[in-house]
DNA sequence: GGATATTATATCGCTTACGATTAAATCGCA
DNA sequence: TGCGATTTAATCGTAAGCGATATAATATCC
């Protein structure tokens, strides 16, 4: 009997791996979400979006995919739903018709304000000090950046 | 004007909010497990349900969503589409016919060798240190305890 | 024992994600 | 100038997630 043999009757346990700690906790934050976007009317990823833009308005799709990490495939049609609610307006740039702007509609940029306590609200829930919040979320971004870097060195 | 006025002109930037960061993480991750998965010829989600019933096999769906966080609507799709790839089987418990037991078959089990390696891999491109990356799973997994807890409490 | 409540799984509809591909505009360069 | 390469969105198909609901089996209680 080698060592192999030994070792090919383990794997880590599920709630040992930080992906499915990450996984889990990611749909964990989408479910918290949902009573506070609910009364918005709009699904976590479209908040996401909603967000992007009140940081910087009149984006092209490839610029929000940046600032987002999606591509336009899942982009355009979540859009879509934002335009045909009212949110926002999707236009193509008279200087390259390439390129799609998306902008905020009077209605978009005054659900910044009826959000405005949301992130406050979620920050209660977690039962954590702002600090070690802080300090997670920039320990969780380096991760990604280092995936993302490997990711496109393929 | 009040300060309100000024605060209303704020919001959060999307890169430093911790729900974006583990959003944009948990998609990153996934696309890195990709090429490995691709090599198994399973998604990320089935790969967590196999890690789960390596743990520990035989066990009912909703066992299943207990330890993965999902409910029947999620699962029983994905474990129709493992069974059908003969990886599992499904059956109904004879003493709780309302029970469905998930059974790994004898592919389904081998699987976890050919399986063996891809943590360490995943470890790698992390660039970061296990103990940093055990902290992390701790603090995440500390995180959506409380989310949890809050959910249910409602 | 039988009506009622509870539990376990499945089904349906809708919204993400994303790989692969397409279509159109622009760029680069011979 | 013109033509192939590149860039940008959109489209399509598939697989999650999940709220709402349905269905069937079991538990509870009179």
């Amino acid at each position: 009997m080698t060592h192999d043999t030994l070792d090919d009757l383990r794997y880590p346990k599920i709630s040992d791996l930080l992906c499915f700690s990450i996984y889990s906790a990611s749909h964990a934050i989408t479910r918290i979400y949902k009573p506070f976007l609910d009364d918005l009317g709009v699904t976590y990823p479209q908040y996401l979006v909603l967000v992007a833009l009140w940081e910087q308005d009149n984006q092209t799709v490839g610029g929000l995919g940046r600032m987002l990490h999606l591509e336009s495939n899942t982009l355009t049609p979540l859009l879509k739903r934002l335009e045909s609610m009212g949110i926002l307006q999707r236009q193509r740039d008279s200087k390259d018709e390439r390129q799609v702007r998306v902008a905020l509609t009077g209605t978009g940029k005054e659900m910044r304000k009826r959000a405005a306590r949301i992130p406050e609200c979620v920050k209660q829930v977690t039962g954590m000090e702002l600090t070690e919040l802080q300090r997670l979320q920039k320990e969780i971004t380096r991760l990604r950046t280092h995936l993302d870097q490997f990711d496109q060195d393929k």
